[in-house]
DNA sequence: TCCATTTAGACAAGCTACTTGTCTAGATAG
DNA sequence: CTATCTAGACAAGTAGCTTGTCTAAATGGA
């Protein structure tokens, strides 16, 4: 995770924090309001809305219209949000190559496969 | 982790925070100061100071004089200290117990064993 | 069609777990 | 015995959340 961020760092994006990265998956699979977002992430309402306002700021994110709810706006990346979604998926696969090697293909793939079914549901949290 | 602090709290530590448990592995593990521990949580000296202070405070640890320096205080758990402790243990095993019958025992061995070989070294620090 | 309720999001204030910076007393090295 | 280092206390500041409140728009039932 912290090896992941201090990729994207140095590719140029120095002012997104780890907690971003679960923000852009939630706002790059469409479709996203803040409320829709503030509930991935398991936060108020309050708390996506700030970070919502800083990730426009920063030119990571967009506000458009919504098509059918004048309260509502609906949330998309720019091209640059899109840039460092790219470099943390690259990044992302880097950290997990060691993996397979220490522990053969085989065994990489069951383990895989285990977390997948073992993780569970809900929003996402840091660990505590 | 989550469900450790639950049922850690519902057996009346509710003044404990998941984090307090990192906490006292490394107290229990003897022979710590709060330097010691400042390291192994990874934070600042400062930070494990009000750590510290809150866990004596609400008579989970204790401070004792350090044998061969004046400055330092020897951490210590009290007894209260260690009934959190060993909760904590109970509640750790029976959180991943229903992995074992997920997964089925050959395979669970198998995830702990790659885990523990992938597991970085280092301070114990949150996902992000 | 109206009214009551719900919902999206903005605004304001407060809290908590950290941080940086500074200080003192005691340890350690030359 | 002096210079430097270290353990930990004290003080102030900060980031990322929280609760509480408000407005405007949507929704649903009579």
């Amino acid at each position: 995770m912290q090896e992941i961020h201090t990729s994207v760092s140095q590719q140029g994006f120095e002012d997104l924090r780890p907690a971003h990265g679960f923000a852009f998956a939630r706002v790059s699979a469409g479709g996203a309001t803040t409320a829709d977002l503030a509930e991935h992430l398991g936060v108020t309402k309050q708390a996506a809305a700030q970070l919502v306002e800083e990730l426009v700021r920063k030119g990571y994110v967009e506000r458009r219209p919504h098509p059918h709810d004048a309260r509502a706006r609906l949330l998309g990346l720019t091209e640059t949000g899109w840039a460092a979604t790219r470099a943390a998926d690259q990044a992302a696969r880097a950290a997990v190559a060691p993996w397979r090697e220490v522990l053969g293909e085989a065994r990489f793939s069951e383990l895989v496969a285990d977390l997948t079914l073992l993780a569970p549901p809900g929003p996402i949290r840091p660990a505590w």
